[in-house]
RNA sequence: GGGCGCGUAGCUCAGCGGGAGAGCACUACGUUGACAUCGUAGGGGUCACUGGUUCGAUCCCAGUCGCGCCCACCA
């Protein structure tokens, strides 16, 4: 017996586990392969919307063609997050009193894998509870064995291949972390700063060169000063050379197109170690790279020895202060600009002369790019493809090394004169250095790791078992679909293009599926720092995780961000309570499966028109999942649920129920057929519920909704069935609304006359006796002989007048204004299409069928007017 | 500067060439055997603006205005 509320609680707690004992989540089976990679959430996780978001996407989809008889896999595991988790551990140590750097290098790695095992399990455990259902028994954390395995095979391999290679370049340097990172962690931030007008003297001219600039403490590492070729003003004084102040280092004068004659002063200081621009120009103008920053940004010892030791923006004020002094500052300018700032220390980054690895992504992308251009892996929507091309036609080299203790240690060794031996392991590392020295010389392992999304890159192999040629790797490569944020399409989708087709020749995925991100209810990102967010746990908790699901699919449209208020998921809650009930009312009148009910075979109009209406659903939703129109196959699901199955097909199989044998029974089997359907249909979207309902109600297996097959549409059409309920719907619904216009009390029934039935309303009138005594509150039907006049509510439905006396208790003037209102909005309607088939251009033009759909409902609508005339005329009598 | 997207009911959003829709909110009423986490009925929109294409435009095209995001940035 189902419980008399819905509390979601009580229906998921133990699901999971009983599902997973049940060996439900297996990747397997003799169907066709269908694999989707689960993102690897960070180890440092915890639940937020955005993953609620992607994740039920994900599950649905999983559970969804796992129902359609694929062999699914969905292959779950973390991501080591290098720099963000090396910060949670750094500030736990930090609030015990400790550093990395007293720890060391080892023990701090150490720690660091013990905090994984103690916490990292947060996201994985509260997966389960939003009711996803990936194989967790081949999760994987990109720094297990198989995967560590992976990297250093991927890594050598390009080495070798010439696409990763060490150089000494400007990179983006994080001078709280200590380490280079990608272009893309930096991110673009507008500061109110200066611009700084200086003159440069001129070396034996008398005359100042004023060059402008918003870093003035990177003067002193000034190596040039460039002007425009073709600038008149300065081309007398390219190739001589100015003093640089504070400095006194004796720079040259160079021309290059670099500089632009509009900008600033059209000269320009060159500052080739500190600023991307400037490197390029100091190579081609054969310019010295002197870098003036230490690790910390601070001043180093290639600069004045006052300015040593100091913080580059306090050096900034003692520059400036100093020129000043030196009466070298022309002016000073309010300047806004953009400043890069590291994404994770939100600190700003220096460009930084290092040595560094980077990986060639500029000859990887090239087949990357080819894939999604013709074809072989397509975006959902199709829109990203050009933000794909954009940003891979314009790629830069990725600088992949890390100054991180946590990650993957880059597989390079050093021998004693510096020589590089990449290798997979140590061993091999020894006989190349053996090969190499002719002798056993001591080794050093590169001290720095890999950027974390390098191993991410891997991902759809590496959790395959690649390098290994296991039967998954064959079966699951390439995978079906990536379900992500546009978010990370840099990050990660586009890498995993790249090593997908460097390394398994085949794209990872042949589908990509980008969702939106979930803000606020004011559409503001959700952040800690707004206080806005929203945590998924505490809606499971409130509402169930059914209802957040159902709440994030009806929600998804495609190629938008989702604006998430909690009333929502309240509204899909009380979707999912109204389910509840309807099963229970069905629970209670005894509807069971009935073995070798043919659902196409019912006679009863009613079973008739549902169980059609069922099939073309059915359809709608397959289509909608298979099309990732998640929101359509939600409200199709809810339209056909709440508006059809609760609202007319059960308030009119009541009177059935208890009627004739034969009927009734028909009536059960196909009230329990179709909720064995819509559970099946609604458990990808709400496996919980659906599993329970199922158990409880129809005997069904335990926690085998799961895994029945998703059902296949009836052929029943039923046109005729379709008609008479529309009918009928349409009947009860104009009573009612005559009813309550003219405020007639619900507890009066009235009789219904009908002088003029065709005998067609007349056999729907007495099919139907019982479901009008109850719906329309109707006491007796009367039909033919005159229509009562006076006091009377009309209602014209297909050209038949109803008659509803009431007498005494009806306001005339009211029923004749309701008539009327309803009669010149239909006549507006007719006028519009006479007017449409007045047009001869139109009757000529336009398809047959719509020309004759406009005839067909202006016939209707002259057909209702001229009983509306009538019924008025009789008010007026 | 380049790219993408969005302006439809009070709010959140579907629809995207031929009758303006849903949920929430709002108003009124509560007869009915599962459901007040409910039922019944109702109000509310020059579909941002201006042109164009078309027999016909909320829908296609161009432009304008407003908003958002991404990428690259000039000292």
């Amino acid at each position: 017996m189902l419980d008399k509320t819905y509390v979601p609680a009580d229906v998921e707690a133990g699901r999971d586990a009983a599902w997973e004992a049940a060996g439900r989540y297996r990747a397997g089976g003799n169907g066709t392969p269908y694999c989707i990679m689960m993102p690897p959430p960070n180890v440092t996780g915890s639940l937020h919307m955005g993953h609620a978001l992607t994740f039920t996407v994900q599950d649905t989809l999983t559970r969804f063609r796992r129902m359609q008889g694929r062999a699914t896999l969905w292959q779950p595991g973390t991501d080591h997050a290098g720099i963000a988790t090396q910060m949670v551990v750094e500030r736990e140590l930090a609030a015990a009193g400790e550093s990395r750097q007293e720890l060391g290098r080892e023990a701090f790695t150490e720690r660091v894998w013990q905090w994984k095992e103690e916490s990292g399990r947060t996201i994985v455990t509260q997966l389960r509870r939003l009711g996803a259902s990936p194989d967790w028994s081949r999760e994987r954390f990109t720094m297990d064995d198989g995967l560590s395995e992976a990297v250093r095979r991927a890594f050598v391999t390009l080495h070798r291949q010439g696409l990763i290679y060490k150089d000494k370049r400007l990179v983006n340097w994080d001078c709280q972390f200590h380490t280079a990172i990608s272009d893309l962690e930096v991110v673009s931030k507008e500061v109110k700063g200066h611009l700084w007008h200086i003159a440069y003297p001129i070396e034996g001219t008398g005359e100042t060169i004023e060059v402008a600039t918003t870093r003035p403490e990177t003067m002193l590492g000034d190596t040039g000063v460039a002007v425009h070729p073709d600038d008149d003003r300065y081309r007398h004084l390219v190739g001589k050379h100015v003093l640089l102040p504070l400095v006194g280092r004796r720079i040259p004068i160079v021309a290059d197109a670099y500089s632009d004659p509009e900008k600033g002063t059209g000269a320009v200081k060159i500052t080739p170690a500190h600023d991307f621009n400037d490197f390029e120009v100091g190579r081609r103008n054969d310019l010295e790279a002197i870098s003036i920053l230490d690790a910390d940004g601070r001043i180093n010892d290639a600069a004045p020895e006052t300015y040593r030791g100091l913080d580059r923006f306090v050096a900034r004020d003692r520059v400036v202060a100093d020129l000043e002094a030196l009466g070298a500052l022309v002016k000073v300018e309010p300047h806004t600009h953009m400043v890069p700032f590291g994404d994770r220390s939100n600190t700003p980054i220096e460009p930084f002369l290092t040595d560094q690895w980077f990986c060639d992504a500029v000859t990887l992308a090239k087949p990357a790019i080819e894939a999604v251009e013709t074809g072989r892996t397509t975006f959902v929507p199709r829109s990203w493809e050009s933000t794909y091309f954009e940003w891979m036609r314009n790629i830069q080299p990725w600088c992949i090394s890390r100054q991180l203790w946590w990650g993957h240690r880059i597989p390079a060794w050093y021998g004693p004169d510096g020589a590089v031996f990449v290798a997979t392991s140590t061993a091999e590392a020894e006989s190349l250095a053996y090969a190499h020295y002719g002798r056993a010389e001591p080794l050093t392992q590169d001290a720095d790791v890999l950027d974390t999304w390098f191993s991410s890159a891997l991902w759809p192999f590496s959790t395959l078992d690649w390098p290994n040629e296991s039967p998954e790797l064959a079966r699951f490569y390439p995978t079906d679909v990536l379900v992500t944020g546009f978010d990370i399409i840099f990050f990660w989708v586009a890498r995993m293009m790249m090593m997908g087709l460097h390394f398994m020749g085949e794209v990872p995925f042949r589908e990509i599926y980008i969702h939106g991100l979930v803000r606020d209810e004011a559409g503001q990102k959700m952040s800690k720092s707004k206080g806005n967010v929203v945590d998924p746990l505490e809606l499971i908790d409130a509402y169930g995780a059914d209802a957040l699901r159902f709440t994030i699919l009806a929600s998804l449209s495609q190629g938008r961000d989702i604006k998430f208020g909690v009333s929502r998921v309240q509204g899909y809650r009380n979707f999912v309570t109204k389910l509840w009930n309807a099963s229970r009312f069905c629970e209670l009148n005894g509807c069971r499966l009935v073995p070798g009910h043919a659902p196409e075979a019912v006679n009863e109009t009613l079973n008739r028109w549902i169980v059609a209406d069922l099939a073309a659903t059915t359809v709608l939703v397959t289509d909608a999942l298979e099309a990732y129109r998640f929101n359509d196959a939600a409200l199709a699901l809810y339209r056909f649920v709440w508006d059809r199955f609760c609202d007319w097909y059960l308030e009119l199989a009541k009177p059935l129920l208890d009627g004739e044998p034969t009927a009734a029974a028909e009536t059960r089997a196909t009230a329990a057929f179709v909720l064995d359907q819509v559970f099946r249909l609604l458990h990808p979207m709400m496996p919980f519920v659906t599993e329970t309902l199922g158990e409880q109600l129809l005997d069904a297996q335990p926690n085998g909704l799961i895994a029945q097959p998703w059902p296949t549409p009836s052929d029943l059409a039923a046109p005729e069935a379709k008609a008479e309920i529309e009918w009928l719907i349409q009947l009860v619904s104009e009573v009612r609304a005559a009813r309550a216009e003219l405020r007639v009390p619900a507890g009066i029934k009235l009789p219904l006359h009908v002088a003029e039935a065709d005998a067609l309303t007349t056999a729907r009138l007495a099919r139907y006796d019982a479901a009008l005594r109850r719906l329309a509150r109707v006491s007796k039907v009367h039909l033919g002989g005159q229509p009562p006049v006076g006091g009377t509510l009309q209602v014209v439905v297909d050209a038949v007048t109803y008659v509803l006396p009431l007498a005494g208790e009806i306001d005339l003037d009211e029923e004749r204004g309701r008539l009327t209102r309803e009669r010149s909005k239909l006549e507006k309607d007719v006028a519009r299409i006479e007017q449409k088939l007045g047009n001869a251009q139109f009757v000529a033009k336009a398809p047959a069928e719509v020309v004759d759909e406009q005839r067909e409902r202006r016939a209707e609508g002259l057909a209702t007017l001229q009983r509306l005339d009538a019924a008025l005329a009789r008010i007026s009598v």
